[in-house]
DNA sequence: TCGCTCATCTAGAACGTTCTAGTCACGAAG
DNA sequence: CTTCGTGACTAGAACGTTCTAGATGAGCGA
């Protein structure tokens, strides 16, 4: 088996009317029993799948595709680099065929820019298009959204007519600094996003809940972004001041894992000294930097939402942005402020 | 504009024959014009891409792909949670690209198997599939090949007709301990991947390579594999034996991190104490847990030669294995061994 | 015997493209 | 005046499915 020069190629593969020939009925009767919908006899039924199998036929989902109405298919961007899009693709899959979806995914990376991504779905005729982390300008998804009913993941759209779903950023980080009060903490940091999606909510999050517990005095805010990089360069700045905070609530996990490991660096220890909290639960969470203590924002959750929201779009529903509540994952880079508990 | 209610829906995305009839044409001579292929004359073609842009005419990839004779697709399995797969994907669907072919890809994760995948390819019938670090069995491997042509990448292939492209691993794993060897470390140790992919080679590779610098006493394999918590772990074992390595080369690049952070927590100074070299010089590699020393795979080379091999295939060459230099990227996790260089 | 229902099966048109095999007009050559 | 060549264009089939509208025939009651 196996001989190179018996393979089947592309072109040879078997089609319905091969299969039909083969078992000397129509291409129609074949359909039905490879859909498994009624209208054969169980005898037919079961002979027809045999000889198929036999004979390797694997249906063109091309052809199908065209013919229907509906394509039933969902067009999925995503940026190969964020482990947070993977996660959310793979729950994407699953919400889809559960609702008898296909998904086609279109990566975005360095060198393909979004838009190319985008018009591969469109071309794909697709009836929905999913964009995790969109870095569209408005009028780009304006535009996008006049050629296909349009939903963001992970990012707030002000556009009209287009769906969003997204995490409550504000209140998440509420969250951490709730968490870390309860621990004790009064000198909190928050090195934030820069400009990256969602960062300006998660700035005023941690604004408002330091303020809600009167410790807006001893709270600062300094320049970071979503990348471990930012997160360790935020950590410098902050050692070399007079007073140096107990609690840091990044804008990410990856941001809080190059606060991390510069922190382990410097021989600060993480909780004893300096908790750390992130953002995303990514699977950088739970990497070997420690269990990191972060903010989840449940891709399978997101992920059926987005899908509802999607279908929705499709019948017809009006837009809507749907804002999911995160909750704390407390692992073990948070703990109780030195000078309180026991010893205090 | 952008208004809910006017926006199109799939179904009423113009056709070739809706912007035909617009210009007063035949669908023949708007095909003609969209592909821009001789036979319009110039008012015509300018008239008609005109009428097509104005009523947001996109092709469907779906029905010229049926249609034409060779789809021109090439499919493409990848895992969401390996970073080296994502740069693969990117590198390929430029390679893919220049060639004129297009890339369906496919993704496997923990709740999507690889043949749930390969499937999926098959049924957007691609003329060949190419898949990243396959897990699947030599069986299956054959009777998917038996459907259509097969490459596999990052990974060896025992199969009759199933063309590889993957790197030397015995020989990038030479390069590491030569690259240690030369900056006067003795005592190595190899963090092996276990049973993962490729194993097996690097620590022969280890092996033989100690082995030719009469190193070969001093020289230990510890159980390791592919995730930076079995870095963790090996170190731990490292640690508590008597003699410590000054030299260690992990299985690969997160195998790499999980030693770095575990040697970091420990306050083992790196390198000044322990020299620490990946593989695969992916994305890890130039996070923040220091710049990483590794082996590269290098993406890009690998991507061209997966689609070179993918359309030699095709063409009906013969199936063959394509082996890739590895070369080392000497970065700040590896250093003069302590006792050697200015101070010894 | 006739019609009726019902399950089973089939012919043929669609889907939106590309491709093959033309047609048509027009000017140049004989 | 005919013939030929050429550039611009078109009719219609094809790709592999699904779907609509029927055909066929068995069973059955009147």
């Amino acid at each position: 088996m196996t001989q190179p020069g018996t393979r089947r190629t592309g072109a040879a593969r078997p089609t319905l009317a091969d299969v039909a020939r083969e078992a000397g009925v129509s291409t129609a009767l074949v359909s039905i029993v490879m859909r498994g919908v009624p209208g054969a006899s169980d005898a037919t039924r079961t002979r027809v799948r045999a000889i198929a199998d036999d004979m390797g036929y694997v249906r063109d989902e091309r052809a199908r595709k065209l013919r229907q109405s509906s394509s039933r298919l969902i067009g999925v961007t995503f940026d190969l680099q964020q482990a947070f899009h993977g996660d959310l693709v793979e729950h994407l899959y699953g919400a889809a065929s559960a609702r008898g979806y296909d998904l086609a995914i279109s990566a975005v990376a360095p060198s393909r820019r979004e838009d190319v991504a985008i018009q591969a779905l469109l071309r794909e005729r697709c009836e929905v298009a999913v964009l995790l982390g969109s870095a569209l300008a408005d009028d780009e998804l304006a535009t996008t959204a006049d050629r296909v009913p349009l939903l963001l993941v992970a990012r707030r759209s002000e556009v009209a007519g287009v769906s969003s779903v997204h995490s409550d950023d504000a209140g998440g980080v509420a969250l951490a600094v709730d968490h870390l009060v309860a621990l004790g903490h009064r000198r909190l940091v928050h090195v934030d996003g820069g400009d990256a999606p969602g960062a300006d909510d998660r700035r005023r999050g941690f604004a408002l809940a330091v303020e809600r517990h009167g410790l807006g005095a001893d709270a600062r805010v300094v320049a970071g972004g979503p990348t471990e990089h930012d997160g360790s360069r935020a950590v410098e700045v902050l050692l070399d001041s007079p007073t140096t905070p107990t609690g840091v609530v990044a804008f990410n996990d990856r941001c809080a894992a190059g606060v991390l490991d510069l922190l382990v660096r410097r021989r600060v220890d993480v909780p004893a000294e300096v908790s750390v909290i992130g953002y995303d639960d990514s699977r950088l969470a739970v990497g070997p930097h420690a269990q990191m203590s972060t903010i989840s924002q449940n891709a399978a959750e997101m992920a059926e939402a987005a899908i509802d929201g999607a279908l929705d779009l499709l019948d017809g529903g009006a837009p809507r942005e749907v804002v999911l509540a995160p909750h704390l994952v407390a692992r073990s880079t948070t703990g109780p402020a030195s000078g309180t508990g026991p010893v205090g």
